[in-house]
DNA sequence: GTTCTATGAGAAAAGGTTTTCTCATATTGA
DNA sequence: TCAATATGAGAAAACCTTTTCTCATAGAAC
């Protein structure tokens, strides 16, 4: 054997067994670099030079189809990839965005979450989390971090659409989209239809039968809320009534003891601006003897699955559909990054109904 | 003004306004970067080499303090910061770690997330999010978009540390931390302490005073249910007894329904497997009409904070601290890529009892 | 046999940073 | 004044990939 060298792999190839010989000071580079195989190591077992293993990988340039072919076969036989970060170096483009979020439960980021990987993870774009927690500080360590990562762009979520991120993202060197929170006049932004959901949970409690309708809902304060109950107001008409409170559990029980113990007309159908509300709302009823849906239809707003399928019975409610407004938003931070144009704006993605028992009616739909 | 050249920026110096001028060539050339500045567009204003700028930012090689000072100040003001893609392929280091996870609600993997994020924004590391869904080709493409982003390592997750996620990860060229889900046996593993938190909370009913204790559970074939399990078992002594079933609260409900209707001894204190199924402990003995805590006090485990709270009475339970496990693999998932040796083997972290008001009991702890 | 074209493949530069090596200048001592 | 040393700063290579440009060879046409 050669002295100096040593074998570095061997390839078994039109049934010839062929020994690459390396230089022992190669392999030691190979050894300090994690035992990575580079695109030299592959050109030198192919026998050509590296530009024209890069064509032939890319399918870029002139080369016989044959060539080609081999270096291919060759490159999945010793497991070569190309490095991420050399070439994104050169392109400027890391395949890599961030997600900015505020919501430490991760009960809309998860989704969305789960939508913009699923819709980016065919491209090859890896997601970085950052949780920021309302903290400016934390912000801005974080944008820092993804900035100089070079990611290609970000996507900003947090909790309701009427408040930003305790971070400026404005007149960064990528593209910026938004969802579930709020952004400059001229940015991207997604959120759910709110009018059309509650209008979608209002017309089902009218298809059902019901006419004394009440909304019962979250704070005032929130932008989501007043259109959500603008809606039911002018879907239910003379008989709909709102209350505002907060998002608890405790509220829709508080609201329903307000309501029985109010002496008016009792409602027979309750749209509730969360599942948590409904949650609530549901007990109380049954605590009263009250039976839902039998006499009381009773819809939430969230699909939130673990809490909406543990209900007795279990909670008909509207779905925002936030994995697809994740997958949205990402194929959009994706488009920006690439160069191509979007039209600025509020972009309101249509809720759906989702039928369990707690309403009544058909469970297909 | 000099032809063919432009002002790039302006710069107030000891009082004095210093224009620089740069080719309008080299300007092109920035706004294809996006406008970024790099070491060079540094090392040009401030009239030193590339090499001179990097040794100042870095503090390393010998210069004068008072070049390497003002280096260090237009570099904060021009805004330098550098590309890490760079830095990256010749430290091949990236700064970078991957999150692969099973769980799509994030229940467990949020506050690990949080927690290994904590940690490691210090560092100047991000978190790449991977949720694989039980789906091993998923898992692959994942995976290798990691490796090939040349990440320092990897921390797997999983919902229990008895199954493996769906993708091998032995053999990688990275360091890889495994938290609440299998990993080879000579791999570093995280979870939490099952057998001290249901000691935790066996003792702590049996300091209430309570003697008749039942153990509500999930299936007997999760190890963590084992163990908590046998550890109530030797705690509570001869009045223990142990149910299993499933993670819902409708086996709560059943549990229950099941106790005060066979016709024994009533337990006076039940320790549930998680906090859905205390949830649904509480509900039956509230509608059973015994009362929480002062008949029964039962308890929980997990501190899933929004189902805790909203019980009535609010749950006591058991806290795995997952925030502090994330922590601990964020460490050590850097100490490994670092070179840092670290002794493979399961790491057991202790729960913590967090008291609110379904046992009874001092508030204060 | 000679010139032109087509084809295949290699050389080199670029991307931004860090590190090592080298060089020039200033300082010290004799 | 000259040599030796200390000091500050620049040049160049390296990391890995892609792309453009150039070159060599084979075949075709005259």
């Amino acid at each position: 054997m050669r002295k100096g060298f040593l074998i570095l792999t061997s390839v078994v190839r039109k049934g010839f067994l062929t020994c690459i010989f390396v230089k022992e000071a190669d392999l030691t580079t190979q050894r300090a670099r994690g035992g990575r195989v580079t695109i030299h190591d592959l050109a030198r077992v192919a026998g050509v030079s590296v530009s024209t293993v890069s064509k032939a990988l890319n399918d870029n340039g002139r080369m016989a189809a044959e060539t080609r072919a081999r270096i291919k076969r060759m490159a999945a036989e010793i497991g070569f990839r190309p490095n991420a970060l050399a070439r994104g170096l050169l392109s400027s483009r890391s395949f890599t965005i961030g997600l900015l979020t505020n919501d430490t439960y991760g009960r809309f980021t998860l989704p969305v979450m789960a939508g913009i990987s699923d819709a980016l993870v065919d491209h090859g774009v890896s997601v970085f989390l950052c949780a920021i927690e309302d903290d400016p500080a934390l912000g801005k360590v974080h944008v820092d971090a993804m900035l100089d990562k070079q990611v290609d762009g970000i996507i900003a979520t947090g909790k309701r659409i009427d408040r930003s991120l305790p971070v400026d993202l404005a007149g960064l060197p990528v593209p910026v989209v938004y969802a579930f929170t709020a952004g400059a006049s001229d940015s991207v932004t997604f959120t759910a239809d709110d009018a059309q959901g509650a209008a979608l949970a209002t017309a089902w409690l009218k298809k059902l039968g019901r006419r004394r309708l009440v909304h019962i809902t979250g704070p005032e304060d929130f932008v989501s809320v007043r259109e959500r109950a603008s809606a039911f107001a002018s879907e239910a008409g003379e008989g709909g009534s709102v209350r505002y409170g907060v998002w608890s559990e405790s509220w829709g029980h508080q609201a329903v003891a307000d309501l029985w113990s109010a002496g008016g007309p009792l409602p027979d159908g309750i749209f509730c601006g969360n599942d948590q509300i409904a949650r609530g709302v549901v007990d109380a009823l049954r605590e009263r003897g009250v039976k839902v849906p039998e006499d009381v239809s009773v819809i939430g707003f969230d699909n939130w699955e673990i809490l909406a399928e543990q209900t007795r019975p279990p909670l008909t409610t509207i779905d925002m559909n936030l994995k697809e407004l994740g997958r949205e938003a990402g194929l959009m931070v994706l488009a920006l990054a690439e160069g191509r144009p979007a039209e600025p704006g509020l972009r309101k993605l249509p809720c759906k109904l989702v039928v369990r028992q707690s309403c009544g009616g058909a469970q297909t739909n």
